[in-house]
DNA sequence: CACCAGGCAAGTA
DNA sequence: TACTTGCATGGT
């Protein structure tokens, strides 16, 4: 297994190149998107964050001041506004409160310590937590998403009725905890399920086609 | 028109 | 534990 995961990372990447994830420039900013891409396009979530950005909201401080009506109004274009205002107010409490807004502070903090206090929040699922850990915090946390469930299944490397924590294990036990690796990895394969896996499990074209031979 | 998009929580059985 | 529903805009 862990061979056959590597083979398909070098495969995916050859095909693909490095995917630059997350997209995004600050911490903060790559925080508030794994919010608002809870069930929306990225695309959506794009025309939110720039709405912060030209309100200059993309900053825990501004954002711990402002009304969540206000907040709403703003990040409107990404759906599900009203929860999600709630779900980003949650979060910036516990991140002010709790930490003086310092992002460099919950660097130094054990990952698995940030999850559970993640996990703790309304509104912060075990995807979202993930996602803050590895690409904002820039730890070695593997992100399952809907793309990489639909992959394993395709590719008959799970079962099917695995849980969320069984398959971030079956990543995490088979491959160096690498948050390099892992963010690449995650990223091609959104890139590879966006392009090839949408729902049959081989598509034309598709780079892996030899992974299914082995 | 229907359906999906990088989920989550709360309710039900 | 496993399944359903509400949340809601924008693209195809």
């Amino acid at each position: 297994m862990q061979k056959r995961l590597l083979n398909i990372f070098h495969t995916l990447l050859e095909s693909f190149g490095k995917r630059n994830w997350w997209p995004g420039e600050t911490e903060i900013e790559i925080i508030i998107g794994a919010v608002l891409t809870q069930n929306t396009s990225w695309k959506n979530v794009e025309k939110a964050i720039n709405n912060l950005r030209n309100d200059n909201a993309l900053n825990i401080d501004v954002l711990y001041k402002m009304d969540r009506e206000r907040l709403a109004y703003l990040i409107k274009p990404s759906g599900f506004y009203n929860i999600k205002s709630i779900r980003l107010m949650n979060l910036i409490n516990v991140l002010y409160d709790d930490m003086s807004g310092n992002i460099d502070d919950l660097k130094e903090i054990d990952m698995w310590i940030i999850r559970d206090k993640l996990l703790r929040i309304n509104g912060i699922g075990r995807e979202t937590a993930d996602s803050i850990i590895l690409y904002a915090l820039n730890k070695p946390i593997f992100v399952i998403d809907a793309y990489t469930k639909r992959f394993l299944n395709n590719h008959g490397i799970h079962g099917g009725n695995k849980s969320y924590d069984e398959l971030q294990d079956l990543f995490m036990k088979n491959l160096p905890h690498d948050t390099y690796l892992f963010n690449e990895f995650h990223a091609l394969i959104v890139c590879l399920c966006q392009r090839f896996c949408k729902k049959v499990p081989l598509c034309k074209g598709c780079p892996l086609e030899r992974d299914f031979m082995v």
